[in-house]
RNA sequence: GGUCCCAUCGUCUAAUGGUUAGGACAUCACCCUUUCACGGUGGUAAUAUGGGUUCGAAUCCCGUUGGGAUCACCA
């Protein structure tokens, strides 16, 4: 049999990195085994919908090259593939788990408590008491046009026991299984029901999803149970935590998939980064396309404790991304990220010099903001103890710099350095004494894409000696 | 609170009874260097805890502690 995953979002909002990890474990699922992944867009919460969702769903799992084989856009052979269109389709199922005493028809109130004859709280979902109409009292009352649901039966003795790929067995009482609403007054399936035959009519082989749903598969299995069909292979997955204490959740502001991207993260990168949170290849190697993803996953390898999420590690993991690119590759990306640089600025040359120095393309702005204007800047930043400089130094070799960059005739970073290296001979100092305090009088910043001399081509020679100047000035 | 689940460096993890507990990120030091990076070399750093079982436990069992999840006509 063909392995058929889901990945089944509510459009209810952007995509955060837990919900990518899930899509991407059960992509990877289907095709490790040269199955088929699905798109199932789970919209029976209408009042949840948020506008532009799905676009936003179909727009990430593209970017990031997981492709669907089946699902709303595309079809397949068993759609339609959004629950909303689907939805008459569960009414007649939950009629006739009823009649297959898998559930029952319940009128109780919405908050679901009633009062009985003593004035004591019941509730419905522990003890419903509807259950013990009898089914035509039950018809009868419909018929009349009283507003009911349909709520799950359940045998409150014994144990359930089923095996989650991950976790293993799982053995819940059956005691502890609230008889949850399956269908709603509205006529909507809730999450719980519509997901079960949704997945059985579409023949999904593994259901892969959070493991907050561990403790109410057994719920599942009983429908699955009652209607005779086979139930799915169970892939839990552990949450992806913001730190110890918190679930990565986008409310908070935690990274989704969309503000990584506006940050300058490439996909490949975020992608590579977050099948390894919670999953290993066994061996040391770590950088990973999709394709070689889908060559080397295996079920077994994942990993049941929740994983942080460590900006700091897919940060780096990024920037050997960005360094693995082309120069003209990263020149493309790095582009809009330039957008601020005046018009004679080589592009091409500062996106070369780029390229060993940014983690994230987002970076880049920060790193060349000093072209346009010169920022504010401490003298201290004249000390180095390594390059022998400090401030007295750079008072000193200024003026030096100023007149050999003002009676400088081929301005390229050659010629540049040339001069500047006879500077230093001259003056019997080491280059660093030179160049260093050349940079930072050049930038106003510690860190820089490349050292003096490129800084002072890109810059100019007229701007180049301006800024000499000032620093000048301002040491005295 | 009931129930379920989890527990190796700060973080992601490897080690399916026998390893000097390995790797990566981060961090520190050094090297390289025209600054800063990149790159290279090395260092610091972990089996939560108490009992068992065993010749031998990170690994198996029990307790404790800590953490997470779940208990909706949300998904």
């Amino acid at each position: 049999m063909t392995t058929r995953t889901r990945f089944a979002p509510s459009p209810t909002g952007y995509m955060h990195i837990g919900n990518l990890r899930t899509a991407l474990y059960e992509y990877l699922i289907a095709k490790s085994q040269g199955g088929r992944f699905i798109l199932r867009i789970e919209d029976t919460d209408q009042k949840r919908l948020v506008e532009g969702a799905t676009d936003i769903i179909y727009n990430t799992l593209k970017m990031v090259g997981m492709n669907w084989d089946e699902g709303p856009d595309i079809g397949g052979d068993f759609g339609p593939y959004v629950q909303s269109m689907r939805k008459d389709l569960y009414a007649p199922y939950a009629h006739k788990l009823v009649e297959l005493g898998g559930a029952h028809y319940c009128f109780c109130a919405e908050r679901e408590k009633q009062l009985d004859e003593d004035g004591n709280e019941i509730i419905c979902k522990f003890d419903d008491p509807c259950k013990h109409l009898s089914l035509e009292e039950a018809k009868a009352r419909i018929a009349k046009g009283e507003p009911y649901t349909v709520r799950q039966t359940i045998n409150k003795t014994g144990k359930s026991h089923y095996e989650d790929k991950v976790y293993g067995i799982i053995e819940i009482d059956y005691d502890e299984l609230d008889e949850g609403v399956l269908l709603k007054t509205d006529g909507f399936p809730t999450y719980n029901f519509a997901n079960v035959i949704d997945d059985h009519l579409m023949g999904i082989t593994h259901v892969v999803r959070g493991s907050e749903y561990l403790p109410s598969t057994p719920k599942y299995n009983l429908i699955y149970d009652a209607f005779g069909w086979e139930r799915p292979v169970y892939v839990h997955l552990p949450p992806v935590m913001k730190d110890a204490q918190h679930k990565l959740s986008k409310r908070n502001g935690d990274a989704s998939f969309q503000d990584l991207l506006a940050k300058g993260y490439l996909p490949e990168a975020v992608i590579n980064y977050i099948a390894l949170l919670g999953w290993n290849p066994g061996n040391e190697e770590e950088i990973f396309s999709l394709a070689d993803l889908t060559k080397i996953f295996s079920v077994e390898r994942l990993n049941k404790s929740p994983a942080i999420f460590d900006i700091v590690k897919l940060t780096w993991m990024n920037g050997v991304y960005l360094r693995n690119l082309s120069a003209d590759d990263f020149y493309q990306k790095a582009l809009p990220y330039m957008e601020s640089l005046p018009q004679n600025v080589d592009k091409k040359a500062l996106a070369a010099a780029l390229q060993p120095r940014v983690e994230t393309l987002g970076q880049i702005v920060e790193q060349i903001d000093f072209i346009r204007a010169l920022p504010d800047y401490s003298t201290e930043l004249y000390f180095n103890k390594k390059m022998k400089t400090d401030v007295e130094i750079a008072k000193q070799v200024l003026p030096l710099i100023k007149d050999t960059l003002t009676n400088q005739v081929a301005w390229d970073n050659d010629s540049l350095f040339a001069s500047l290296k006879t500077l230093a001979e001259a003056k019997g100092l080491k280059n660093g004494q030179i160049l260093y305090p050349a940079r930072i009088a050049l930038s106003g910043k510690e860190t820089t894409p490349g050292g003096a001399t490129e800084l002072a081509v890109i810059l100019g020679q007229q701007e180049s000696i301006n800024r000499i100047d000032q620093a000048i000035k301002k040491l005295n």
